[in-house]
DNA sequence: GGGGGCTATGGGGGG
DNA sequence: CATAGCCCCC
């Protein structure tokens, strides 16, 4: 347990109090992640066994980093720790439960666009004024219904809840509710809000006892970002832990100080709560920063004390002097994009500071646009995170819609989408009798479909397309999840639809469907084991399930030389160099739309503490005097945020008002940058002449070629027949010690 | 049933 | 400014 020397001496009290209720108050850069691995790797060392630990995250890359932390200090037993997101755990005990509360385990996730696009279609079908009901507001409405555990029973009989909707002109708002979870159900779907919702209703209804049986399963439950938890997640956790006779061994680790995330349900009640629910629990509070210089920390605390709500901490650091903290002010958002990519550059010349250690952080996505434009033009390469992912674009969601089909044929956001996709001469008419044949009987769009009578023509292509649903369908059971694709690409007539196209749209479209099924190959191929993931299954099943539940936060920031732009709330939890927190304008950020609540100004303020101390030495707040903003030319006052600020903590330099050129546009940049990204590594295998051996040969201490990783030397072999696993370690790749599941490796021996 | 073009509307953060 | 929904015509 050496690794308890690299802790002060509060974490090391927060890592070792292991028995019953215990609190950990965060600051940014305390260390916080550091307390959660060690506390982990210590109660596997004080010999609790690995799967009754529950890990939970908000971002499946929290979850994976701290597993692959764990695994770095108490080895292989990691991976049998119950670690990842709420939404992933719950899923997956769902998906094993699922028959107790009523639902089928091939249940289908809805994402936001399907839980609209259904609410959408519930509001036409009750008649409401489209104008009163807007769809956002609606889906606002439930789903914080369901994270505050409101049925929509419950919904009804609430006079707060229905005098709400009365003045805001949606009356029939528990209507709409009521009808959106029977859809949801019919279609055997659950929504975000439902993974929690439906985990709760099934510890709660105890069908079967199921919930003595996480009880007892889950001895140890440790919960990252406890600020951000809504009522719901709150509620499961007493479920768990909060019962006679329990250990009542539970962890929760948070800063009041990074609540941002209200708008989702998030509650610091929560905070206050857990104290009086479990009176016994212990406090630690983690006040020294190791991540920032003096200036920022400075400015962190200052920041804050502008708010009147929250839990009086005082952080502060060893980490003297450093550089002051810049401003940029722009005339125009066009200034503010250039004069952020000359300041990025003299970094890059002046420190040798790598893109990755650099971050532009804005409070919208929409302005991300600016900058990518001079980073492209000054040849800086950068990586947007957030904002419109791979899976949502159109044709990725039209070709997962045939995937989520051929699982459940009942999904009807699915059937919605494809219905008609590519053409096959079912219109608009013919949907409709299919949904009003569907909502009279209360059946699914599928079924309706199989009963309804129209005419020959129509009849024909239903028919076909039933065919190709099918034919996926019985494909699931013996074909893995990138036959079925492959197989359903051609089938669904979407690669031909994309082909015919023939445009420059057309073609990318194309390319978007094959890195789709690129990335189903690889899930299907990748014998290297990760960790929280069953790897033994291969299924479509298996792959919608862990894409649905993906965003593209989970890709890594720090492995390749990208500046990274995104937005706050995607930045907590992260930590660069430098970092540019722009667009600080009243009604930008803060946002329009919380000008009028004093809470949601403490919100804003708080998302600008979070933006502040993700900066580890260099920091810089830019505005502009004007900008684009929906779709006209606006002038913004400087955020109040800025006056908020102690002069001592600015550079004075670039405060003053004649400081308003930006530095010399860079001509060649090339010869000034530090050393090109290192290309990944591929190793050089004539595939024809790559022969796998059979997984049953691989020993410990055999040399071995693999196809991904190059040569390697098998350190160990661990267990048996078809799970069994070998260590590798391969000298040529980043992370050289992998772990490979012997059942899929295609390996060479040597 | 399918396609094109026009108008109205909304515009934040995310699992 | 982008998109959804609508109308109209083939």
């Amino acid at each position: 347990m050496d690794y308890l020397n690299e802790l002060n001496e509060v974490q090391r009290q927060a890592v070792t109090h292991i028995d019953g209720p215990v609190m950990v108050i965060a600051g940014p850069g305390s260390g916080k992640t550091r307390v959660l691995t060690y506390r982990i790797a210590y109660l596997i060392d004080s010999g609790i066994p690995p799967w009754q630990i529950l890990s939970l995250t908000f971002t499946n890359k929290a979850a994976k980093e701290m597993k692959e932390r764990i695994e770095g200090v108490v080895g292989r037993k990691a991976q049998y720790i119950w670690a990842g997101t709420f939404h992933s755990i719950f899923a997956r005990i769902l998906r094993v439960e699922a028959e107790k509360i009523g639902y089928s385990s091939n249940f289908t996730i809805y994402d936001t666009d399907d839980t609209k696009s259904l609410i959408a279609s519930i509001i036409k079908e009750m008649e409401l004024d489209r104008n009163a009901y807007n769809v956002g507001a609606v889906r606002t409405r439930i789903s914080s219904a369901k994270s505050n555990v409101i049925s929509p029973i419950v919904y009804a009989k609430s006079p707060e809840l229905m005098e709400q909707d009365r003045q805001n002109r949606m009356p029939m708002l528990h209507k709409i509710y009521e009808k959106y979870v029977a859809r949801c159900h019919r279609a055997g779907a659950m929504d975000f809000d439902d993974l929690l919702y439906q985990l709760f209703k099934l510890l709660y209804l105890n069908k079967d006892n199921v919930r003595q049986k996480y009880q007892q399963q889950f001895q140890y439950i440790l919960v990252d970002e406890f600020q951000d938890t809504n009522y719901l997640q709150y509620s499961i956790l007493k479920l768990l832990t909060d019962y006679e006779g329990s250990s009542r061994n539970i962890c929760v680790v948070g800063d009041d100080a990074q609540s941002i995330y209200a708008f989702r349900g998030a509650t610091l009640q929560n905070i206050f709560d857990y104290q009086e629910d479990y009176p016994e629990l212990s406090v630690y509070k983690l006040e020294q920063n190791y991540r920032s210089t003096q200036f920022i920390v400075k400015a962190a605390n200052k920041i804050i004390t502008h708010n009147k709500k929250q839990i009086t901490k005082d952080l502060w650091t060893e980490h003297d002097g450093g550089q002051k903290i810049q401003v940029i002010k722009a005339m125009s958002d066009t200034e503010e994009g250039r004069r952020v990519a000359d300041t990025i550059v003299e970094y890059k010349n002046r420190h040798n500071l790598p893109s990755h250690e650099i971050a532009i952080l804005y409070r919208t996505n929409a302005q991300s646009r600016v900058f990518e434009e001079y980073l492209r033009r000054y040849n800086i390469p950068y990586r947007i995170f957030g904002g419109l992912s791979f899976y949502q674009r159109k044709e990725v969601k039209d070709m997962i819609a045939y995937l989520r089909l051929a699982i459940n044929p009942n999904d009807d956001e699915a059937f919605r989408r494809v219905i008609n996709y590519p053409k096959r001469g079912i219109g608009q008419s013919s949907f409709d009798a299919i949904a009003n044949l569907a909502n009279t009987q209360e059946i699914s769009y599928w079924e309706a479909m199989q009963r309804i009578e129209l005419g020959a023509r129509t009849a024909t292509a239903l028919k076909d397309f039933a065919r190709i649903v099918l034919e996926a369908n019985r494909m699931t059971a013996s074909h893995n999840a990138y036959e079925v694709t492959a197989h359903l690409s051609k089938t669904s007539g979407i690669m031909g639809h994309l082909k015919a196209e023939n445009s420059i749209e057309g073609l990318a479209r194309l390319e978007n469907v094959n890195a789709l099924l690129d990335g189903v190959q690889e899930f299907v191929e990748n014998d290297e084991v990760i960790e929280g993931q069953d790897v033994q299954d291969k299924s479509l099943a298996a792959y919608l399930q862990q894409i649905s539940l993906l965003t593209d936060m989970d890709e890594d920031t720090k492995q390749t030389e990208y500046v990274s732009l995104m937005s706050v709330h995607a930045a907590k939890g992260l930590e660069f160099r430098a970092v540019f927190v722009v667009g600080l304008e009243e009604n930008l950020f803060p946002s329009f739309m919380s000008l009028s609540s004093p809470e949601q100004i403490e919100e804003e303020r708080r998302l600008f503490y979070v933006a502040v101390t993700r900066a580890k030495e260099m920091l810089t707040l830019s505005f502009a005097n004007s900008r684009y903003q929906f779709g006209q030319m606006r002038f913004n006052d400087p955020s109040r945020f800025l006056d908020e600020l102690d002069e001592e903590v600015l550079d004075a330099g670039t405060t003053g008002r004649g400081q308003q050129q930006g530095f010399p546009e860079p001509k060649v940049l090339g010869g000034l940058l530090p050393k090109p990204p290192k290309p990944a590594f591929t190793p050089k295998i004539d595939p024809a002449s790559f022969k796998a051996a059979d997984p049953n040969e691989i020993q410990a201490g055999m040399k071995v070629l693999h196809l991904k990783f190059g040569e390697g030397e098998v350190q160990r072999v661990d267990g048996e027949r078809d799970k069994r696993v070998a260590t590798i370690v391969f000298p040529q790749v980043d992370n050289p010690e992998r772990r490979i599941m012997l059942k899929f490796a295609k390996l060479q021996i040597l």
